[in-house]
Formats: structure tokens, sequence, C-alpha cells
DNA sequence: ACATACATACCAACGGTCGGTATTAAAAAT
DNA sequence: ATTTTTAATACCGACCGTTGGTATGTATGT
């Protein structure tokens, strides 16, 4: 294919497609032929001059599909007129409805069938988000008085941990009577620990989740 | 290499050495051929007559790791002079002080860096233990009223999530003042969730786990 | 002119298959 | 009871297509 003159479009049209597919048939069943092939004329020197290998490309595509959640959980760290509480409730009420996740549900199988990304997912959500997005949430609701805890860091993680790991459909799949008592035990759970933050209205886009997960089983 | 009278011991043979392998270099970086050299003389054809792929040799890895923590369960589980709780309690107690973790601890390297293992590992404790082995160690306890929970299945999840991931080194890899921290907020939210099995005792087993870690860092 | 964006031919190593051989245990024949 | 036949199984090792990755070449933009 003729050379383009910004090479940054051939850099994301590789992590674009590599994505699609990686989300598809899972990392390790994607071949670099596989990519190709959906390139839509691009050779393997292409790739392997943007990427040095196939890891790599992973890591892209990962730092892309966080890139987005970040920034809209950046907006809301840096709102004034929430307290600290009110921020995190936000949090998961825009995790919940994220437009993101729908297109991830109807392509994705379980992602306990595609380690790879899996494991990027838990590295994310503990060691990236919780430290950086949301410890800093917990503190400021700590300083004005919203939230007590002894422990934001450990609490981040297990906030972190479950909110994507364990309700998350795609990794622990279950219909939308198992996910409803899923959230109840979490609303429970976060309650006890002083987290006021699940109401009930955010069972209702839930609901949705798990029906659109279902249709495509 | 010689015909063996017993296949069952070349099937264990080759179920052991895989193992070492994977759990030392990753289920991915280790190669057929080099399970072969570490086999002692059998060849590829010996290999795929006991498995029909490498990833059947991973599960039978897996289901061999499991069988012996699955044993120490259920005897306490079958133990008549002990509540729901004490057993709950024995559970986590005989889970920190397992020597088939010391092992682990000694030749393996992040479980992050081994995707494979750890979405085996994380399907085994969530969907495998919490419904055989947690939850009706829970009902038992409601039963008998040493615990009181709506909501035995969600728990048992938690409690494997947090247990065997958020709390293992080898998945979350931190020095001992960080897993202490982390135990303490692991007692406070079973505490609060009316659980209270987790004592002091229990913590300084912890410390010699964080230590042999940082020894073989 | 020079760096860069790509193409292409090529490579070793990979997971897996397949026909073949040797060993065994069971069945049949003596 | 001993031998012979048979069928199943344990294992070998050459071979296969595909894999991720490299080296070299070429065209294009600055």
């Amino acid at each position: 294919m003729a050379r383009n003159k910004y090479p940054e479009e051939t850099r994301n049209l590789i992590i674009d497609t590599a994505a699609k597919l990686f989300v598809e048939k899972g990392y390790e069943h994607t071949s670099i032929q596989d990519i190709i092939n959906h390139l839509g004329g691009l050779s393997k020197g292409a790739i392997y001059h943007h990427f040095k290998s196939k890891d790599e490309i992973l890591n892209a595509v990962a730092d892309k599909l966080y890139a987005g959640s970040e920034e809209a959980m950046n907006e809301i760290k840096q709102r004034k007129d929430l307290t600290g509480l009110e921020k995190l409730r936000m949090v998961f009420q825009t995790s919940l409805n994220s437009p993101a996740h729908d297109e991830l549900f109807t392509a994705a199988p379980n992602m306990l069938d595609n380690p790879q990304f899996l494991s990027l997912f838990m590295r994310n959500s503990v060691q990236q988000e919780a430290p950086a997005m949301i410890v800093p949430i917990l503190e400021e609701g700590i300083a004005d008085g919203s939230i007590c805890t002894d422990y934001p860091k450990e609490l981040s993680e297990v906030l972190m941990l479950l909110g994507n790991l364990w309700l998350n459909p795609l990794v622990y799949h279950c219909d939308t009577l198992q996910l409803m008592n899923k959230m109840r035990f979490f609303q429970h759970l976060l309650r006890v620990l002083g987290l006021d933050i699940i109401d009930d209205e955010m069972f209702a886009p839930l609901e949705k989740f798990a029906q659109l997960y279902q249709k495509h089983k």
C-alpha cells in the first residue's frame, strides 16, 4: 500500500484492527497474519515498522481502551460541586453506563477465555485506576467528611476488583437475576463500609447489560 | 525410551515436568520441546499420546494442583465439632499456612505475567471452590446461627476473590507492610459483614510469606 | 540527502500429525 | 499348561503448515 502521509493513522488502523480481533477471537488465537488480512492492503512490514512485537500491539490496544475511561474519570475528579462520596458514586454510575462497554459486550466472549486481556484488565484496575483515580477521590471524601475509612488504598483496590471484575459479566458471566443479586450484595457491602454509593436507579442499566449479553450468548 | 508398563506414571511425569516449567517460565513461554527436554528421554510422540494438546496439559496440571487443596478443605467441611463460622476460619487459616503455596512461592514469578495460569486460578476460585466448598460451610453457619447473611453465594465468591487473588502476593505482589495493611482491611471488611474470622495469630504466617517472597525477588 | 513508511522474501521455532515399531495383555489354539 | 495369535497400546521421530519476527530493499515525503 502507498505510504501514508500521516503515519499515526496507520498506527491507529493497526491498533483498531488488532483490538477488534483480540476481543473477538482472543489474543493468542489472533495471528499477525490475521491482523494483516483485515488491514486492507497493509503488510507485515508495516506492522513491524510501527510495533516491535505482537505483545506491544496488545499494550497499545489496552492503552487506547483505557485512555477513554481515564478521561471520563478525570472529568469527574476535577469537578468542584461534588463531595468525595458523590464523585465516587458518579464514577460507578458512568462506568456502568459506559457505551464503550456496550461494544465489548456485543463482540466479546468470556474474558476468562482471553487470559492476556484479563490479566491486563486486572493490572489496570488495581495498579493503575485504583491508586491514580479512586484513592484521590477517597481522600477528598475523607477530607470533606463524606467518607470515613482508615484504608483508602486497600478500599480502592477492593472496589476496583469487585466492580470491574467480579461484577463484570464479561469476566464472570451470569444471567440477569444473578447479576441483580450480586449488585444487591455489593450495595450491602459498600453500605457496611460506610459508602452509600449504589442507589436503586443503578440497577436498571445493569438489567439492560445482562440482557444484551444473554442475547448474544 | 522403553515402554512403561504403568502408563499413568508417564502421564504423571509429563504433568509434573510441565507444571514446574509452566510455573517457572510461564505457560506461553514453555514450548513442547522444553517439556521434552526435561522429560529424560521421552519424545513428542509420548506427550501427544497422553495429551491431545498443550492446553490439555495445562488443564491436567491445574487439576492436580487443586486436588490437594480440595482434599484438605473437605476434611474441614466434614468435621462435626465445629460451627460453620469456625470451619470458615479454619479454611482461611490452613490456606494461609498451606505448604503447597510455599513451593509456588520459591519458583513462581508474578502470576499477572502468567495469564493462562491466572485465569485458571480465577475460574477455580470463584466457580469451583466458592460454590462447592465455601457455600456449604456458609449455609451450615447460617443453620447453626454462627453466620448471618442473606447472600451466601455472593459472599463466598467475594471471599475467594479477595482471599485467593487480592491478598495473594503472587498475584498482586507487595511488601510485608502492605500485606499487613491488606490483611487488616480484610479483617475489618469481614467483621462488618458479620464474619469474625481473622484473628491476630493469622498475621504471623503472612509475614513469613512476604519475606519468602521478598527474598526470592 | 536523508529519514521514514512500507513491501517482500525469508527464518527458526512452534504446536501438532502421522505412519511405524515395539511391548504388552488377553484370547485362542494346541 | 504352554504356545500362538490378535488386538490394543506406549512410544518414536520425521514431517507439516503456521507462527512471530527479521533483513533487505524500495519508494515517498521533507
